[in-house]
RNA sequence: GGAGGGGUUCCCGAGUGGCCAAAGGGAUCAGACUGUAAAUCUGACGGCUCAGCCUUCGGUGGUUCGAAUCCACCCCCCUCCA
């Protein structure tokens, strides 16, 4: 059975762990679509490529002829996820999710196709339950095993506050499972315990229950911290295709081998072979390139991906200036002949004090239409446009008006 | 409620009357080297109309020629006991 090997090859992929496994192979032998669900919070998206490796998963699954259930969670939302901190969320209208959930559509369909792909509120059966329903429903699990939650035991142990509704959280969550049937759940490595609850109360329903896959935390540009929005270590999927471009092209040699497994679409066998390649003198440069056109392309297109990558060896292979930059008009004092330098820097946002600006003329980093500046007394005349210059990639294109 | 410890520049953390814009490390930024990598080396790292000046060491007030350092009160955090 080759093809069921290649299938569970693919599905296995960056994976962190599929419990248990066996029943996967067994659901795949089945040979009907499966129903593959993932949850996701109600807010507003604002998605990167962190939280597209998940994503990518669902796309394949897609492509082996599944059908994906893309959960929002806009009633588990009213309770605020207890996992990690205790930030409580400000209450969504209806209207906020209705809004949110468009948002998600335009960001995620880039990756998944619409015409498989389910969104689903889990308000929808949640608002049925009732209060006597959510009682049943807490009666399912015992104290003792919800704390073996890591972050709940943790919690306890160090004596930090555990609210009673917080137990109901992965047990809606689980419940979600049951009401949709699902056969596959996906989700962080950080939600495992609220994906087995899916299996525990499925199984209680007398239910085949789910197999639960999760993914591992992308790390960041930084190769070290997991990608996340507050530690600006991230690629945006709405992000312009030469800054995504570049910022791929900005990660260690090392961490791309990670991104290749996680983020591309290529079979794993040319990602080795590139890894092969590379081993034996191949510039990693032009591996990254490929890495880059792919995710460029998967965001704004081929040609999009074509042009970012050319922009890119213009600008820094070449030595060149980005054709597109911030542009400033400035205007000097009254009076004055022009614009001080160090003014002008600061106000076009290259640097973020008139200090920092003559440290840089200092270091010899500052440049205006190519030439070094090496004198911080430096003015520009009314006129223009300059291109200004910090370090390699901090331009702008100021122009100089009277005041 | 009782006992003790602590709040320093982005973070960690030294400093206990002047030599303190404040050690050291991290992060960051720039320069060199490169592949806008990584590693390494060098430098910078409160602000300003910048060889000078101004504002910072939880807050307020005080002692002193002079305070991050001493005193008083206040706020906040942590540990132990009840």
């Amino acid at each position: 059975m080759g093809m069921l090997e290649e299938s569970l090859e693919l599905i296995r992929r960056g994976a962190e762990e599929i419990l248990p496994e066996e029943e996967l192979r067994k659901k795949l032998e089945q040979g009907r679509p499966l129903r593959i669900k993932a949850g996701f919070d109600p807010t507003a998206p604002d998605l990167h490529l962190g939280h597209t490796v998940l994503i990518n998963k669902l796309r394949q699954f897609q492509d082996l002829g599944h059908e994906i259930y893309f959960l929002i969670g806009d009633f588990t939302g009213m309770i605020g996820d207890p996992t990690g901190k205790s930030k409580t969320r400000p209450p969504l209208t209806s209207e906020d999710v209705a809004r949110n959930a468009e948002t998600y559509k335009e960001q995620v369909f880039k990756i998944l196709d619409p015409e498989r792909t389910r969104v689903v509120f889990n308000s929808e059966w949640m608002n049925q339950l009732g209060a006597a329903g959510m009682v049943q429903l807490a009666s399912r699990y015992t104290v003792a095993r919800m704390l073996e939650r890591d972050d709940f035991s943790k919690r306890y142990k160090a004596g930090t506050p555990i609210a009673v509704h917080e137990f109901l959280y992965p047990l809606i969550q689980g419940w979600d499972s049951v009401a949709l049937r699902a056969d596959v759940e996906l989700g962080g490595t950080d939600q495992k315990f609220n994906l087995l609850m899916g299996r525990h109360l499925q199984e209680q329903e007398g239910m085949e229950p789910q197999v639960i896959l999760t993914m591992p935390i992308l790390e960041g540009l930084d190769g070290v911290q997991k990608m996340s929005k507050s530690l600006g270590n991230y690629i945006g999927v709405s992000e312009p295709p030469e800054e995504m471009f570049g910022k791929v092209m900005s990660i260690s040699d090392d961490l791309m081998w990670r991104w290749f497994e996680l983020l591309s679409f290529r079979p794993m066998s040319e990602i080795e072979d590139f890894r092969r390649e590379v081993a034996e003198g191949r510039n990693p440069r032009d591996v990254k390139f490929l890495l880059g056109e792919e995710i460029v392309a998967r965001f704004h297109g081929q040609a999009a991906a074509r042009r970012a990558q050319e922009a890119f060896v213009a600008r820094f292979q070449k030595g060149g200036i980005p054709d597109e930059m911030p542009e400033f008009s400035l205007a000097v004092e009254a009076g004055a002949a022009g614009l001080p330098i160090g003014h002008a820097l600061r106000a076009a946002g290259l640097v973020s004090s008139t200090s920092e600006a003559f440290r840089m003329i200092k270091q010899g980093a500052v440049k205006v239409d190519g030439d070094k500046v090496s004198d911080r007394a430096l003015e520009l005349p009314v006129g223009g446009p300059y291109v200004c210059q910090v370090g390699k990639r901090r331009f702008a294109r100021i122009t100089v008006v009277k005041g």
